[in-house]
DNA sequence: TCAATAAAGGACATTTTTGTCCGAATTATA
DNA sequence: TATAATTCGGACAAAAATGTCCTTTATTGA
């Protein structure tokens, strides 16, 4: 569904943003150690979402990263995967076509238009706030 | 959301049904160009599909690939998917969790079983024979 | 000012996916 | 039986995704 770097990049901003609501900044050691990912790798991804303006970077001693109390609700999945994956996933034709058009539509378009969308609206309408505290209240997890 | 060699497998096994209603049997020079897809690669696939008791495949001359009008019926693009990219887009964790599961689950587990669920129940309800019905009457396209 | 710390960024390495090529096996038909 | 048409299967090649390493840059605090 998602690429890896996307996952990764999902889970390193939630808990980014459980940490920022408990008021701390996280490096990426320690972020890639929470979500169980490569720490190079998760370095770079850190990287885009903070040049998405998805996340605050912070360089040199007590740096790391954060994000801000009005960003966890503004910012929403929608914003990551599309800063990641870009927007195949959003518009593009489920069976492969250059693009999806309902003028000339591909056998499987009215039934995956459905589902497309609904995936679309619920990346949409779900923020970082929401998905960081169901994690503060123990009731999910970024690894296991 | 599919792999390539996934959605090639799809329009393939689709227009194979297609010409299979014409009594047609086609090779995989036709497949390809038909669905727009590299030659040597849907060859790989189509083979996958024939293991996979998908399509028949018919060596030497006047062979090619086709399927029976019942098995247009019972064989569904789950079959096709899970033949191909395997069963992870059914149960697999949407953050890239080891697996998806209900008791530890990561932040976004609610929200995402419910597109999973659709997504998989559409896939398991549609059949070849529907989707090459759409062609047939020329509604829809396998390649633009 | 200097040393230590942390992200940024570029180059490189590995793995997976996508795609190609070619010979072997099978089979219809002349 | 010989030939040609077709899929099968293995080896190879290229591209993309994933992952690593190391140097540079910024910043803090002693
Ligand atoms: S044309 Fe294929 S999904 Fe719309
Ligand atoms: S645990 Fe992640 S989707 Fe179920």
């Amino acid at each position: 569904m998602f690429s890896k770097a996307c996952e990764y990049g999902i889970r390193a901003a939630v808990y980014v943003a459980l940490q920022s609501l408990e008021g701390r900044r996280v490096s990426v050691i320690e972020i890639a150690e929470e979500i169980d990912s490569p720490i190079a790798f998760t370095a770079k991804i850190l990287q885009q979402l903070s040049k998405n303006d998805i996340i605050n970077s912070v360089k040199g001693p007590t740096g790391g990263f954060e994000i801000e109390r009005e960003d966890m609700d503004a910012v929403k999945l929608s914003k990551i995967v599309k800063a990641i994956d870009g927007d195949n996933i959003y518009v593009g034709c489920g069976l492969g076509l250059r693009e999806c058009n309902a003028d000339k539509p591909c056998p499987l378009h009215d039934k995956f238009v459905d589902i497309r969308t609904d995936l679309r609206t619920m990346l949409q309408n779900t923020s970082l706030f929401e998905l960081a505290t169901g994690l503060e209240v123990g009731l999910t997890y970024l690894k296991r």
